[in-house]
RNA sequence: GCGCCCAUAGCUCAAUGGAUAGAGCAGCGGACUUCUAAUCCGCAGGUUGUAGGUUCGAGUCCUACUGGGCGCACCA
C-alpha cells in the first residue's frame, strides 16, 4: 500500500479537503480553481463525493468535459486517499474515498477540535439580538421561533469559538408602556406615582402581579385603537416617562421587574440564557447626544415635522426614511435600534451584529442598517444581519390560535408539549417500571425536543404549520425519534462499559458500517454550512439522517452478541461516534437526551 | 399604487445550475422468542402553478402571467 503522506491530519470539512486538492488541480490544468468545487454525492451509487468542474469548464477550455476529467484525474489519483476515481455521463467525477482514510478521518472527528474549524481572523465579535419580548405582554407562539433559533446559533458560535454574546433587548419603552401607566391609574387614580407633586419614597411592592399586567395590556391596547383620546393620552404619558417623570419612572420599575421575574421563568423552562438583559430603555439616555450630532452633520433633517434619516438603497432604490423623533417628540424603536448600535459598536466593539426577528420587520431593519452605515455609527467593517424568520401557522395554514380564537401563551403551550409527551410515554410498553417522577422527568424532555425540533427542522425563513400532535410523535422526522436513537445507543454502551469491552480503534472490517462511518464523516461539514447560512435546520436534517443510519446499522448488526472482538470493539468505536454527534446536535440544538425513554 | 416572499407527491416539507426531483406522514405489503420493534425493508404516489427565455444542462437564473402571503414615516 502507498504511504499515506498525503492524507487530511487536521479536523476539516470533508469537502473543504477535496476542493483543495481538486482546485489544485485545476489550477495546474491552466484552468479557474473555482471548478475544482466538491460536494457531496447525489448519486451514492456511484460515489461518496463528486466533482462537476470539468463539464463547468469545457466550453471556455473548448475542450470536451470528458477529456478535462481525465486530465484532472490523471492529476490527483495518486493521493491515497481515493479507492477510485471515475468519469461518468458527459463528464462528472465520481469520487470514492478509501476506507483507510474514512477510518483515518473518522479519528480526526471524534476527537472535536472544533473550535479550530474556522480561522481566527475570521472569527468576529458578534452580539445576538433577540429582538426582545415586550415587558407585560406575555410570551406568546410566535416567541418560540425567536428563542429557540437564536438560542441554536449562540451556541453553535460558541462551539466553533466564535465571541459571542447574546441580548434579550426587551421591549420596554414605546408606547404600550404609556398605555400601561394609563390603564392603571385609570384603575387606582390615587396611587402617589400620578401624585406630580409625591415626594417620595414610592411603595417598595408593585401595585400589579404579573397577570394583572397581562391581563391589562390587551385591554389597554385595544382601548387605544379604537378611542383616540386614550391613544393621546398614552402617547402623552410616554412622552413624560421617556423625559424622567419620577413617579412614572417608579411605576415602571416595577412593571419591568415583575415581567423580568416572569420571562425568567419562561427561559429557563425552555432551557436559554442570555448574557444580557438590556431593554431598549437601557440605551435611552444616549438618544438626545446621538441625534445632536446627527443634526449637525446634517445627517437627520427635519420632514412632516418629524426627524428622520433619509436613505437610498442600491441602484437608487427608494427607502422610506428612517424616523427618529415624532413630531410629538417621542422616539421610535428605530431610534433605540441605532443607539443600540451605537453602543454595541463603540463600547463593546463588536463586529457582528445579528438580529432573530420576525421576516416581516424586513424593511425596517434594511432602514436601521442603511442609516447605521450611511451616519457612520457603523462603519463599513461592521455587519449587521436580519436573520429572518418566518410564522407559525395553525393546521388551517392560518397564524397559530387557541381553539378560542385566543393567543397562545408560550407557557402553556410547553406544558402542553409535556403533557403530550407524558401520555406517549405512558402508552408505550415497559412504562410501568418507571416511577412518576421519572416518568415526568423524561416528559419533560421529549416535550421540549419535540417542540424544539419541530420548529428548528423547518427552513428558518418560511412559515410553517404547528402541529403538536405531529412534533411528539415518534415515529418520522421529530425529536422523540432522534432522542430515542441517541437512548438506545447510550444503553448499550453503558452495556459495553459494564462488561468491560473494548470501544475502538475504528477499523472497516464488516462493510455493513461503512455507510454509517461516512455519515459520520460528514459532521463538520454540516456544523460549518450551518454556521455559515445561519441554519438550524441543517443540524436537522443531519441527526436525523444519523439516527435513521444507525437504526439500520443496529438491526444488522448484534454489536453486544457479536464473537469477533475486533469487529465488535470497531462497532462500539463507531457507535461512541454516533453518539458524540448525536449529542453535540442535539446539545446544539438545545435538546437535552433523557437516560431512559 | 410600489416593494418583498412563496407555489414541488393526497398532507407537511427537502433538493450549494448537474445525473433517475428526495424525505417524513397517511396508504398497501413484508421483517420481531428486542443490545429498548418507539425500529427496519419494499411497493405505490410528480407535466416542480402557467407561458416563454438564458444554458452543454433549469425545481433552482431572467421576463410575463395566475394564485396566495406579507410590508410600505409619526405602533413595536
Amino acid at each position: 500500500m502507498k504511504p499515506f503522506n498525503n492524507s487530511i491530519n487536521k479536523l476539516t470539512s470533508l469537502s473543504d479537503a477535496l476542493n483543495t486538492i481538486f482546485s489544485e488541480a485545476f489550477r495546474t490544468c491552466g484552468l479557474d480553481s473555482e471548478y475544482g468545487h466538491v460536494t457531496i454525492s447525489q448519486r451514492p451509487d456511484l460515489s461518496d463525493y463528486q466533482c462537476n468542474g470539468a463539464l463547468a469548464a469545457a466550453k471556455g477550455a473548448k475542450k470536451n468535459p470528458r477529456l478535462i476529467a481525465q486530465e484532472i484525474i490523471n492529476i490527483v489519483k495518486d493521493n491515497p486517499i481515493f479507492t477510485s476515481l471515475t468519469i461518468d455521463g458527459p463528464g462528472f467525477i465520481n469520487i470514492k474515498l478509501s476506507d483507510q482514510f474514512l477510518m483515518n478521518q473518522a479519528q480526526l472527528v471524534c476527537k472535536g477540535e472544533y473550535a479550530t474549524l474556522l480561522s481566527s481572523n475570521s472569527k468576529k465579535k458578534t452580539i445576538i439580538d433577540f429582538g426582545g419580548p415586550n415587558i407585560a405582554k406575555p410570551m406568546h407562539v410566535g416567541h418560540i421561533r425567536s428563542t429557540v433559533i437564536g438560542d441554536c446559533l449562540q451556541r453553535l458560535f460558541k462551539f466553533l469559538g466564535v465571541p459571542i454574546h447574546s441580548d434579550i433587548h426587551m421591549g420596554d419603552w414605546g408606547t404600550q408602556m404609556g398605555m400601561l401607566i394609563c390603564e392603571v391609574q385609570s384603575g387606582f387614580p390615587n396611587l402617589p406615582y400620578f401624585d406630580a407633586n409625591f415626594e417620595g419614597p414610592y411603595p417598595s411592592e408593585s401595585p400589579v402581579t404579573i397577570s394583572d399586567l397581562e391581563e391589562m395590556y390587551p385591554k389597554a391596547a385595544t382601548k387605544c385603537k379604537s378611542d383616540e383620546k386614550e391613544m393621546l393620552k398614552a402617547q402623552q404619558a410616554t412622552v413624560e416617562l421617556q423625559a424622567g417623570r419620577k413617579g412614572y419612572r417608579a411605576l415602571w420599575q416595577h412593571f419591568v421587574n415583575i415581567s423580568v421575574a416572569s420571562l425568567k421563568e419562561d427561559f429557563s423552562q425552555l432551557d436559554v440564557t442570555f448574557d444580557l438583559w438590556c431593554g431598549e430603555s437601557h440605551y435611552h439616555d444616549q438618544i438626545p447626544e446621538m441625534i445632536k450630532s446627527l443634526k449637525q452633520n446634517n445627517l437627520a433633517v427635519i420632514s412632516d415635522e418629524a426627524l428622520v434619516v433619509p436613505i437610498e438603497g442600491e441602484n437608487e432604490q427608494e427607502i422610506p426614511p428612517l424616523m427618529l423623533v415624532k413630531s410629538d417628540g417621542g422616539y421610535l424603536y428605530g431610534t433605540t435600534d441605532l443607539a443600540t448600535i451605537q453602543e454595541r459598536v463603540s463600547d463593546f466593539g463588536d463586529e457582528l451584529i445579528l438580529y432573530v426577528v420576525d421576516k416581516r420587520q424586513g424593511l425596517h431593519f434594511q432602514q436601521v442598517f442603511l442609516a447605521a452605515h450611511k451616519t457612520g455609527i457603523a462603519n463599513s467593517q461592521i455587519r449587521m444581519e436580519h436573520l429572518a424568520f418566518g410564522t407559525v401557522n395553525g393546521t388551517d395554514g392560518k397564524p397559530f390560535k387557541t381553539r378560542a380564537g385566543g393567543v397562545m401563551k408560550l407557557k402553556d403551550l410547553i406544558s402542553l408539549a409535556k403533557n403530550e409527551a407524558f401520555k406517549r410515554i405512558e402508552e408505550i410498553n415497559g412504562a410501568e417500571k418507571y416511577d412518576e417522577n421519572t416518568k415526568s422527568d423524561i416528559a419533560n424532555k421529549v416535550g421540549l425536543a419535540a417542540l424544539k425540533y419541530g420548529d428548528l427542522m423547518h427552513d428558518r425563513q418560511s412559515d410553517y404549520i404547528f402541529d403538536l400532535s405531529k412534533f411528539t410523535r415518534f415515529e418520522g422526522k421529530t425529536g422523540p425519534y432522534i432522542l430515542y436513537a441517541a437512548v438506545r445507543i447510550n444503553s448499550i454502551l453503558t452495556k459495553a462499559v459494564e462488561q468491560k469491552l473494548a470501544i475502538g480503534p475504528i477499523t472497516l472490517l464488516n462493510g455493513n458500517e461503512r455507510d454509517l462511518l461516512l455519515e459520520l464523516c460528514k459532521f463538520p461539514d454540516v456544523i460549518l454550512n450551518a454556521y455559515t447560512y445561519r441554519m438550524p435546520s441543517y443540524l436537522c436534517t443531519f441527526c436525523f439522517d444519523l439516527a435513521q443510519q444507525l437504526n439500520r446499522f443496529y438491526l444488522q448488526c448484534h454489536i453486544l452478541k457479536e464473537q469477533n472482538k475486533d469487529l465488535q470493539s470497531s462497532w462500539l468505536g463507531i457507535l461512541q461516534l454516533c453518539f458524540f454527534q448525536l449529542e453535540t446536535t442535539l446539545y446544539l440544538l438545545g435538546i437535552e437526551i433523557p437516560d431512559h425513554m
